[in-house]
DNA sequence: TTGTAAGCGTTATCAC
DNA sequence: GTGATAACGCTTACAA
């Protein structure tokens, strides 16, 4: 139904060709005949297929990108680096967020492989995504892992330093007096989870403080996840002083449970998480966080890829690690004394 | 260079078109013959090329959707709306941020088209964004318009209430005892700032306060708008006892301007605001809002959108309004109190 | 049940 | 400077 090239030949009375010619700029047309041709395509509102170009130049000049959320404020700055960078290199961007979902990620893998997308970047849902991706690393196809690495998978990666973030952060509770620190953690299928509570490990170890598993507890990484693991522990006796959760909407259902428990942060139990909550410190500044560089992911990340996509990248897979800020605020008791337990 | 029908034909010893019967579960295939097909299909790690698919089918399955912020906590649940209703259609959404930016939002409108995406759903970026619609409207491409609408344009939308909205939260805030209640607003040329300026002087008017144009301010949507308007209306003496803001973000700057100079919310002066904002009532329980129901925006854009694409909808353009909710907290003095000024 | 031919909208190539 | 032709990867229509 739409006008094709040869609707507007016809309307010009040239052929296909010429008008193909005026569209991109290409071989040389007389300034009569060009004239007559732009005519027909704005009478026509004209817009040139894609589909049909990209088949036969064998390049669709787009990536895609799958985030697990793109609502999460973390990923939000991810996506604008990536959009930016690829805008740049004259690219367009398919955004897909997996929710999480392995199923959902493996279609929209497939989704933008049937799209020939040129390159993908991918963060994954869990250790597992590396199923759907198995095809795609065998036929070295253009791909940038984001924020979470795929063990015994080697390619293009772009990740921050976990275990040296959570380190530093707990190391921080510690050091402002804290000794019974619980971690809210993921299941252990994701790398950023096995490395913050491994960082988390390391620190403890380091101030001679005994790792006890009880206080290690496993949930999601979404609010309700933070929620659940907060009720569970309020379970124990006594309490944590402090607790470290994996990332930041962990941390606000954390809080929200607290806060329904009459227990305010910092004043009665210490609260540090990764991943700024963007906006919310102005709201309450009192999280202390690591902040991971979320726009630079998405930057570095697309042009790894474009890379990749033009050959320039060679054999070798490449491993970018970020550094991870600590934001030191006031939810850890810094300025008030730990509370006694 | 990726894997054609024609290489699994080849492998498999059959035509093309066997094995695009196969592919598609169309026609009857001997049994024998679907295995080795299917064996082939494997082997290869086929995937067939949509691009291709589409150009002969002449549909794409496929639907645009553009906003101006995927990060703002507004549109983040309306994007997953769409999302959702469109994959239980079979269509997948090409997801774009346009930043407000006019020229970039006109790209992906071309872009999208390009793609012949089957349809459109738009939060345009204002008022201004009609031109680039012109061609579609004419060509009466499957379009619909979320949160804003369009001044002289006929076609399907959905938008909230932004008058009585706003009325309702001013008059909440003269009901509890403000009468000097500042308002910043977007440029005159978005429908959402004006109907809400409109709303704004509704209540005022009904209570007979008279609307002094000191009191409003024009700024942008975003953080920095409202950060710069709360400068500018510092100098104001004396101070106004609230404020209502034109929406989150907007309401966020401005807390942050209030927190510089030492003002607290609500003791020193109350906050309003459009949209909540998600996740934030958890650390901060007190911005009174008006909460538009940001999933429903996106669910029902999306089915009145597939009811144009299969042609149900006849001619008449649809406008749905919804209902825009009070969520009355604590950010304007109802329990403290109005400062005396 | 399977294969052949034509064509979707565009561009590369090579004549004219 | 311009146009015919083939091809991109696939499906529809028809033939065997």
């Amino acid at each position: 139904m739409p006008v094709t090239l040869r609707d507007v030949a016809q309307r010009a009375g040239v052929s296909a060709m010429t008008v193909s010619r005026v569209v991109n700029g290409s071989g040389s047309v007389d300034a009569e005949t060009q004239r007559r041709v732009e005519e027909a395509i704005l009478a026509l509102d004209y817009i040139p297929n894609r589909l049909a170009r990209s088949l036969v130049s064998q390049q669709t000049r787009t990536i895609g990108l799958i985030v697990p959320d793109v609502v999460n404020p973390f990923f939000a700055p991810v996506v604008r680096g990536a959009e930016t960078t690829a805008r740049k290199a004259g690219y367009r961007v398919l955004l897909c967020n997996s929710e999480g979902d392995l199923r959902l990620e493996r279609e929209y893998i497939e989704d933008l492989v049937a799209h020939r997308v040129e390159g993908l970047l991918l963060a994954p849902a869990s250790d597992r995504s590396r199923v759907a991706l198995l095809p795609l690393l065998k036929g070295r196809f253009p791909l940038v892992l984001l924020d979470r690495s795929l063990p015994d998978t080697d390619c293009d990666h772009v990740i921050s330093d976990s275990v040296a973030g959570a380190r530093r952060l707990v190391e921080h509770l510690i050091a402002v007096g804290h000794r019974r620190i619980a971690h809210f953690t993921e299941s252990d299928d994701v790398s950023t989870g096995r490395d913050r509570l491994e960082g988390y490990r390391q620190a403890l170890e380091a101030a001679h403080i005994p790792v006890s598993e009880d206080l290690i507890f496993r949930t999601t990484t979404d609010r309700i996840g933070g929620y659940r693991a907060a009720q569970l522990m309020l379970h124990l006796d006594p309490l944590p002083t402090a607790i470290f959760t994996v990332n930041n909407m962990t941390a606000l259902g954390t809080m929200q449970a607290l806060r329904e428990r009459g227990l305010k942060v910092p004043e009665d139990i210490g609260l540090v998480c990764f991943d700024d909550v963007e906006h919310l410190a102005i709201l309450s500044p009192f999280l202390t966080v690591v902040d991971q560089p979320g726009e630079t992911f998405g930057t570095l990340g697309a042009q790894l890829l474009f890379e990749r996509i033009s050959g320039k990248a060679g054999n070798r897979s490449r491993r970018i690690v970020l550094q991870a800020d600590l934001i030191v605020r006031q939810s850890c008791c810094a300025n008030n004394g730990v509370p006694a337990r």
